[in-house]
DNA sequence: GTATATGCAAAGGGTTTGCACGGTT
DNA sequence: AACCGTGCAAACCCTTTGCATATAC
């Protein structure tokens, strides 16, 4: 993990190294799951000085090269993965907000049926599944911001 | 479609009946697929006094009681659809954005293992699913606006 | 008449952009 | 030295909220 494959991949893209892609990438997949905000903090706390919108920019950089993607999760900020990691879905609880994360292998026959039937090739970890979990099945809708469906 | 049930419905759930829910409710029928948006702007063919914030709040309350639902495309706007719609899953293309309804049942076996497996219950259309369509498929992406992923 | 809905305007998240400076190549 | 990448601040889109007025009951 972490190799210098990286330098390689940015490099064969046209892209310069520099430090602020090194964090992102390495805060990524320290976070494994984490938003551009969440994704600044840990940065932060090696470099303070980085913004936001670096964050953003390079967020993009990363996924452009393939060393990053991301995911919905409900209609809050995205959550942003490294690539090495297992490819996986997530099933998000419109109740207790609980994520679950799944081996996409569960979704094999749905997929091949979009792509035999519908010709349509799914990138399955790109969004999250929603409904809801055994534990909330039945109960009523919380109170407070019942939002992020 | 469009009978008085939806001022049953209201009532039910202690909400009033007014010009506005009204006419959200037909512009959701009517459109099919809608952002708040263009909700607001066929709304206004009609009534062009009313708000966008008033779309929002009745959007709420017609999901509240069960006449309306809404499905995430990319990272824009959500856009809903009356629940008399027959309950179907979008494919968004990356690529071209294109967006393909097909019908629920496609995913029968994938929702079932969720719940078997997993003891989810999931609503499957609430989230789209992201890929390339057949046109698209192998091709570069587009330039522009590489968004909405 | 009373509680709920609405319109308006302002504020709030999340994200993007223009620009000048600084760093990588 | 040339160009790309960054920080900063402002702008942007989508959505929510506070408040006074209007409306359904």
């Amino acid at each position: 993990m972490m190799s210098e494959d990286w330098e390689v991949r940015l490099r064969e893209h046209g892209y310069r190294i520099t430090p602020q892609r090194q964090l992102v990438l390495e805060a990524v997949e320290g976070l494994r799951h984490g938003t551009p905000e969440e994704i600044l903090i840990e940065v932060q706390r090696t470099a303070s000085g980085v913004n936001l919108s670096t964050i953003y920019r390079t967020l993009e950089v990363l996924e452009d090269v393939g060393l990053v993607t991301h995911a919905h999760i409900g209609h809050g900020a995205p959550t942003y993965h490294a690539v090495d990691e297992h490819i996986h879905i997530h099933l998000v609880c419109d109740r207790c907000r609980k994520v679950l994360s799944i081996p996409a292998s569960v979704a094999e026959g749905f997929v091949n049926s979009l792509e035999k039937d519908f010709g349509f090739h799914t990138d399955i970890s790109h969004v999250s599944v929603h409904g809801r979990c055994d534990d909330c099945a039945g109960l009523a809708p919380l109170p407070g911001p019942d939002d992020a469906l």
